[in-house]
DNA sequence: TCTTGCTTACCAAGGTATCC
DNA sequence: GGATACCTTGGTAAGCAAGA
């Protein structure tokens, strides 16, 4: 969705104006400014917290992007929710990194930056191939480009970290979805990565989450864990299990942690177990960041590359 | 039985803290 | 300020379970 946005906000200069900084602080305004309430559109639990509620609540985000009117924001959003619309409903190709090779073939796609989708790799004895040139991110090939790589590609390759906004939408599809459904979290929270990298980044969540009590540590994203003051974070243990702990049904309310003493709180200072901010939450069953009538999850983000949409 | 999806364990790379 | 150690993170192979 991100790149969704992003490719829509590109999109759109030519049409309103939208530089970068518009966009950012449009998005600022969108993560921290509620939604207000709408009758229709409130059954999936409504959004509470943040600071508007009122009816001008397209002049509230305006107020927070310079230079453009309580239109012109509608419009943009608009926009970006077609695109992000359209995108999911594949009927417009998702944008592709530089130098990316163009999908072959009819599937669209996403080219990842999950190798593991997208170019073959030598299966290789788990060991042998351990320190082997062609498994260490600057040395393995992509689309047959062979060792050639632009520096773009080295820096893609050697893994895009998780923004604080992917995590926040991943921690909302945790709690909408609950662990497990990584695949329901990929498509529908945070569609900039495929549910390997979900499943992943939840694995170092949770082992972050279980080692919270440990000394003192860094801090990191996993520190987030709650959304717009309501913490998300999953009192099970860590992943356990092939048997799927799963204690969380799919769509079940999820307790929240916090509030039933559970690690994951403060352990070191403010970073650990701030509240994210934004509206988008609420937990289970709601619509993030949802204006007027659109689907859920359309929290758009920005990002310095599109990144692709990981759903054909 | 085969396919699909999830979990775990491991690795390399990069960043940060600490020590000199 | 530089060197070193430690920590965090993203990616992926392998194993396992559930469903078709």
């Amino acid at each position: 969705m991100a790149g969704a946005a992003l490719a829509a906000s590109s999109a759109e200069e030519g049409r309103g104006g939208w530089s970068r900084e518009d966009d950012k602080a449009f998005e600022n305004a969108l993560a921290t400014i509620a939604p207000p309430p709408k009758e229709e559109e409130e059954e999936e639990g409504g959004s509470e917290g943040g600071e508007s509620g009122g009816g001008d609540w397209w002049e509230l985000i305006a107020a927070r992007v310079p230079g453009k009117t309580a239109a012109e924001v509608r419009r943009h959003y608009e926009a970006l929710v077609e695109d992000v619309n359209a995108i999911e409903a594949g009927r417009v190709p998702v944008p592709r990194y530089v130098g990316e090779e163009a999908p072959s073939g009819s599937t669209p796609t996403a080219v990842t930056h999950s190798s593991k989708e997208k170019q073959p790799q030598h299966h290789q004895d788990h060991n042998s191939h351990h320190g082997s040139a062609d498994r260490k991110r600057g040395g393995f090939e992509i689309g047959g480009q062979g060792k050639s790589c632009s520096k773009a590609e080295q820096e893609r390759r050697k893994g895009i970290p998780w923004t604080e906004e992917e995590h926040r939408l991943f921690l909302l599809g945790l709690d909408k979805f609950g662990k497990g459904d990584w695949r329901s979290i990929s498509r529908n929270f945070v569609i900039s990565r495929t549910p390997t990298q979900v499943a992943s980044h939840a694995q170092k969540y949770f082992i972050r989450l279980n080692s919270m009590n440990r000394d003192r540590r860094r801090s990191s994203i996993h520190d987030i864990t709650s959304v717009n003051g309501v913490d998300v974070s999953s009192p099970q243990g860590p992943i356990t299990g092939q048997a799927n702990s799963n204690p969380v049904a799919v769509g079940s309310t999820m307790k929240h942690p916090s509030q039933a003493n559970v690690p994951g709180v403060a352990m070191y200072g403010p970073p650990v177990g701030h509240p994210v901010t934004g509206h988008v939450v609420s937990a289970v069953g709601t619509p993030v960041m949802l204006p007027h009538g659109h689907a859920p999850y359309v929290m758009p983000v920005a990002y310095p590359v599109p990144p692709p949409s990981m759903h054909p």
